[in-house]
DNA sequence: CCGATAATGTTCAATATTGAACAATAAAGT
DNA sequence: ACTTTATTGTTCAATATTGAACATTATCGG
């Protein structure tokens, strides 16, 4: 028959996360059709999130947020400043470091791609309970807790 | 203060959702890492996995399930043919379409790669109570169809 | 102060993904 | 039968992401 092996779609939870995985792909393909007005794209509007926040972070702090690398960064963040989206100024004690900051114009396109990103979620999210949101969003940051502590290990003990 | 304006991270859907697209991120960067060992990767296994469970799919019908574009398996097909892990032979009716079957090999990889991501799920979501997880996979299979059907309008309606 | 070590950002090659334009084949309309 | 339209897969340029190697600056131990 099948080998008796036990495969992964017989696993209630490998089914659930296949279809976490899934919705966000498609919540990603959407927001990106819905962010091609401000011509940006989610990688972008992450950066520009962060910045809102966090004004005067620096690069790898910001990559350290994103879970990318500095080298990302590196690449993306140029090309942001080009389009007047953001500055760079060096850290007066440090001068090894960068720090960002939102341009005026930065932060109006940033609060026009959060409102329209806040309107998918609460669009596509709105038939679901609060209750039901709120226990998965306390899953999920439990699984982030978890994950983030294995990537750590892994990093230390490369032997 | 805030010029009176919402924040995104003010509304309980939106900071659940980015809990769920960081948990998705991290993931998969641990089962990167996991995966090495089988020199592949998240998207070739994905494409495994569907190829083990539906022997003889085309590529296009594979696109689809992936949510990618055709010309992705395009590229990565080809590759996955020459390490001997997949095959691809044209329909006898339909010369258009190419149909795909794992090689032995590329069943004996399929089982371990699953062997380890089945793995690394169940032991990081082993700390949700299984009706969680459940009551997870609903709310996203709904999301699923709620944002599938937001993409098909789209691509109908290009006006 | 000086040499070793660490931290920050940059560059580069490799890989993935996308969308548009294309070639070959099939299906439909006449 | 034949012209038109649709479908399937390919190619290509553009963009994103990663990890490794590197240069510059800080920090630490003598």
């Amino acid at each position: 028959m099948n080998k008796n092996q036990s495969l992964p779609w017989d696993h209630p939870r490998f089914r659930s996360w296949i279809a976490v995985a899934r919705a966000c792909q498609l919540m990603q393909t959407v927001l990106t059709r819905e962010l091609t007005e401000l011509d940006i794209k989610p990688p972008h509007l992450d950066i520009l999130i962060n910045l809102y926040r966090f004004e005067g972070i620096s690069q790898q702090e910001l990559a350290h947020k994103l879970l990318v690398g500095r080298s990302n960064m590196s690449m993306a963040l140029p090309q942001m400043e080009k389009r007047r989206l953001i500055e760079r100024r060096g850290d007066t004690k440090d001068k090894r470091v960068l720090r960002l900051y939102l341009t005026p114009e930065g932060r109006s396109v940033t609060e026009k791609a959060m409102a329209i990103q806040t309107a998918l979620i609460e669009r596509t999210l709105s038939s679901e309970p609060l209750d039901q949101c709120m226990a998965m969003a306390e899953s999920m940051e439990r699984l982030i807790v978890t994950l983030q502590s294995e990537i750590r290990e892994d990093s230390r003990e490369p032997a």
